[in-house]
DNA sequence: CTGCTGGCCATGGAATCCCATAGCCAGCAG
DNA sequence: CTGCTGGCTATGGGATTCCATGGCCAGCAG
């Protein structure tokens, strides 16, 4: 990776609204990560999950309340006949979208943990059954070796992405950047509220 | 995803093995991922390291040590003219494949995690300038959309993968498990008993 | 009414992870 | 020789994360 442009000089600006950060803050644990992929395996009952995963019901209903609120999961109440109500718990578009994070994780064990006998699993593109891979590409198409990203901070002068990537929430911020680019970073990137307004999709 | 072949029943099959799992452990913490981080960005010197993710030295120096352990960098000596000898951490090919992972999480949080303004980050391809998306894709060069992916246990009866990923180390497994299906996944990918039949789902 | 099951909460204790503070050591500057 | 800096190590305490055990509750079976 490169830094250009405002984010050429690491040390002038904090990752306090990174992403990785702010997605560990939800996934970041063990248990949720494997409810997770537990999730996208197929799993919807709560029993299920705390005995595929490995974990103790006490933690389970912990960690699956806090995906619901996250917007990963949704709770959502069924009823088999003959039986009692019950509830499951689905993946919401916020979580299935996980699956490329998790597919990520599973290509870089699959070649870089030091295993017996190849990688468990199997994954398959449906139908034509040729093997999956995480790849990084970009909006021209292109494959896009390792090294050959470049790295731009959106609080400076904008960039062809910011215009309106920005240009709906913070353009008051943006003038403020575009005018003294030094002391401005936790100001405009960093921050610390939340608002969480979650829809449940498919 | 679909579960299929040896995997297909869920309750037959451990994770134990798991990908995720084994990843986890090696940065499963914050801050080991947010050093991962700092270091696809660029940072190789320990104090940087330190103010950069925002950690105490303590937590920098154990976690950078198990990091170099694991293979996913490497601590070499390096010497300016007129400077001591210092030390310096590289990401080794291990540790620079896990930029799937991190661009995973970003992408992933630019698109979920709420937030004023849009994302912090800007990652373009070099060159042609094109924004950078994580994808997946099958050796056929279809993009995969998210539900159309066929998981198969490679403990099972010999998919045209296993024949070649499993040929070479573990040529006697894939032998027995050939033979008897039934005692495998245990065997292969779990590692506790429970011997019970199996039918060879499909 | 009692028993059973699935889903969940409460408690106590262990382990892990982190921070803050305070050192230690090597080697270059003075 | 002393001071300073970069790269650590050590100690003590707090927060999180987990496990094990046990209890609560809803609702269907008997």
């Amino acid at each position: 990776m490169k830094l250009a442009g405002a984010a050429a000089d690491r040390d002038r600006w904090e990752a306090r609204d990174c992403s990785i950060d702010g997605a560990l803050k939800i996934v970041g644990t063990r248990s949720a990560m494997l409810l997770m992929r537990e999730a996208h395996y197929g799993t919807t009952r709560f029993e299920d999950f705390v005995r595929r995963v490995g974990i103790t019901e006490a933690v389970a209903a912990a960690r699956l309340r806090e995906l619901v609120t996250a917007g990963l999961l949704a709770r959502r109440a069924y009823k088999n006949p003959g039986e009692r109500t019950r509830h499951e718990y689905v993946l919401t578009e916020a979580g299935g979208e996980l699956q490329l994070v998790l597919m990520a994780f599973i290509q870089w064990g699959d070649r870089h943990l030091p295993r017996r006998g190849g990688p468990p699993l199997d994954f398959r593109h449906t139908g034509c059954e040729e093997p999956i891979a995480v790849r990084l590409s970009c909006a021209a198409g292109h494959d896009v070796e390792p090294g050959a990203i470049t790295v731009r901070g959106t609080w400076g002068r904008p960039t062809p992405a910011t215009e309106k990537a920005t240009g709906k929430a913070a353009g008051k911020a943006t003038a403020e950047a575009a005018a003294d680019v030094t002391a401005d970073v936790t100001a405009a990137v960093a921050a610390e509220g939340a608002g969480k307004d979650v829809s449940p999709a498919g």
